[in-house]
DNA sequence: GGTTAACTTAACAATTTGGTAATCCCGGAT
DNA sequence: ATCCGGGATTACCAAATTGTTAAGTTAACC
């Protein structure tokens, strides 16, 4: 079965790593262990966690302070972080939310409402990924069948002018910066030349045959019907 | 000051409805309260709060009842919602959660905390409500579409112009130091000559064809509508 | 493996934008 | 009236940015 999600776990505690890793993974959850905070951080990177979990008292880096590092950067901006911890004085909990993240949850704690929580949180955040069909005016992107239509006439794109068409047109008028496509559409790590943009943004227009895709020189690009 | 969000609050207790709705003004949210499950329900309709929180023990609906009914309106289907209670047993806890609420929280409960999740929650779902728009008179400038619009009818700047522009508007009446526009448009790294700033007034009063920009000999400019 | 499509890059053209300088204007001061 | 110190205007050129095309590189799929 394909996993729901993948979700990195950081505590030092290897019993707690175990029974909770296991019953998230009974979940259906992909789960990655760190043991530590800077390992929470290196993993973090490396694997992109959908969710990521982080004790507070953790060697080399507080659960916090992962949290605000994470924050820093543009692909963690969005992530749900959970902070578990055994500290339960509001100060903590007060500091804990406002460094980022979007849970706190104070242990012991049920496994059963632990993951209901995780449950509820990806239910949120994958929810807001999943408009899977946009439409304006006489166009129609279903990103599930990785299908173009203009006034039922289909029109094929390929995987990046499908990406980039649909960042675009899922926020119709918006402005995207050059740097604020690259990184959605290619990722951070990737570094593609400046070009690549203009070459694909003129694929997807002459495909389409119409000019709804407004430049903005000096900014980016933006979808406008 | 323009309220952060507004939220629904409906508890049976007018104590708690006192106290936490008072909290949550000074917090700067408008505050919407109800008594009931069914006027909690029917004030949603109403008002379109923000984020709704329910208390679960309610004449005619329990919270949860109101969750769920409000998660089959399409237009709640994302508001988040937070279930408050006294109880504190597993099973509630996971019910309230699976019936679609986005947290659910216990009492007795430290009101800075109380608040300190909803903005954690807030801060998730209206991340991408923000608006840069500046509203003068007939002007309106919008930072987000990079585009200018007077009367309804658009006006299309290049980069630097819109920066100025934006500049000025963006404090009405205030006068810019010709060394305040050159630090703020173009930082303090680059060097260009005194010419340069009339010049780019001189487009935006071209091109918006109305004279907002004000001249003070040997001061600078400002924008006065 | 060979073929095809997709992706990226490079090179050059086209366009827009930004900056400067020369000149013109408009008060206020001489 | 004339001069003078800004600023306004204009035209022009340089720089920055994007569009376009074609060719090289990968990756995917028989």
């Amino acid at each position: 079965m394909e996993p729901k999600a993948k979700i990195l776990f950081a505590d030092d505690e290897p019993d707690i790593l175990d029974i909770i890793g296991f019953n998230l993974e009974k979940e259906g959850y992909e789960v990655i262990t760190a043991n530590n905070g800077q390992q929470a951080f290196d993993l973090s990177k490396i694997h992109r966690p959908d969710l990521i979990i982080l004790d507070i008292m953790m060697p080399y880096k507080t659960g916090i302070e992962v949290c605000n590092l994470l924050r820093q950067l543009p692909d963690f901006r969005d992530t749900p972080i959970v902070i578990l911890t055994a500290l339960n004085d509001e100060t903590s909990h007060i500091k804990g939310l406002d460094s980022g993240a979007d849970d706190y949850i104070s242990k012991p704690i049920s496994t059963k409402i632990l993951i209901s929580r995780i449950n509820a949180l990806l239910r949120r955040t994958q929810k807001d990924n999943e408009q899977k069909i946009i439409r304006i005016g006489d166009m129609v992107i279903d990103q599930n069948r990785f299908i173009v239509s203009l006034k039922d006439k289909e029109v094929s794109l390929a995987k990046k002018e499908f990406e980039l068409l649909s960042l675009l047109a899922g926020k119709p008028g918006r402005v995207f910066l050059r740097n604020e496509i690259l990184s959605m559409v290619w990722g951070t790590e990737v570094i593609v030349g400046d070009r690549t943009i203009d070459v694909h943004i003129r694929k997807i227009r002459q495909k389409l045959g119409i000019d709804c895709i407004k430049t903005i020189k000096g900014v980016g690009y933006k979808f406008e019907w």
